[in-house]
DNA sequence: CAAAACCGTTGACAATGGTCCACAGTTTAT
DNA sequence: ATAAACTGTGGACCATTGTCAACGGTTTTG
């Protein structure tokens, strides 16, 4: 598949394929029975894309998406640099999850405020969901 | 409270309290009866920092938090404006929670099949766990 | 009373993650 | 065969989120 389709069917710009191709994150190879320059992606790029979604939404940069990409689609023995790497990792999105649930709640609890008290602001909050309002502290 | 004190309880530094501030998410005074040029910070500056940090974690952009943090500390009405823009957050949120624990999950398994096969690479995760894999789209 | 530690302001710098533009060549549709 | 759509390359540019260095003034500590 050429660029356009990938950027069509990942639904990611051109622009960014190659960005992420220059940073290691995806593969291409020349048609070698073809006289242009265009270069080919494998169907699995798709696949791949979508990983590195999930993974920026979790938090991770290029760099290290980079580094996961290369083990989770390479045949590659273990490394106990990369055991230690995806432990890291593993704690660090752990956390982040962790803090975007208590984010969410905090909207949530926010957003049914605002419908209760269309009027007087949010301090009708009762603090029955772990709104601890620790203001003297 | 003064600058190095909160930069030490919410354990930020200094300048990104600044930076914060220059963007309308941290609010301060001075003392009037002071001669020096030194910013008050109040006790719940603490609190706000923290939700800050999770709101991060989180994926909103400083400009979001900003209108968060002003809707969430406020005293004020219900606009229609907020109501909107706090559903679209809980949304994208929702998504990107859902993202992480799909990205967590492959982090798992890889390290698992990393664990069990030092030697082969991955290709012995058995499909049982969510990896469809499919390369033929 | 000094020195050390703190404070505010200004402005430069940096890393990250792209996006855009101009150019020239290639393929596809009409 | 010709225009429209696609492709690669190179480099400039951008917003975001801070960080740092220098300067002069203030407070605290020894």
């Amino acid at each position: 598949m050429r660029i356009g389709e990938l950027a069509r069917r990942a639904e990611v710009s051109r622009d960014t394929i190659r960005f992420y191709e220059r940073h290691g994150l995806i593969r291409s190879d020349t048609d070698p029975d073809a006289s242009n320059s265009y270069r080919i992606y494998p169907e699995d790029a798709i696949l791949t894309l979508e990983v590195i979604r999930d993974a920026q939404a979790a938090g991770l940069s290029i760099a290290d998406i980079t580094l996961f990409v290369s083990q989770f689609m390479a045949q590659g023995g273990g490394a106990e640099e990369m055991e230690r790497f995806l432990d890291d990792k593993i704690a660090e999105v752990a956390g982040r999850l962790a803090a975007s649930q208590r984010f969410l709640a905090l909207l949530q609890q926010t957003r049914q405020a605002l419908a209760r008290a269309p009027q007087d602001g949010l301090n009708e909050m009762e603090d029955g969901a772990g709104n601890e309002n620790r203001t003297r502290n």
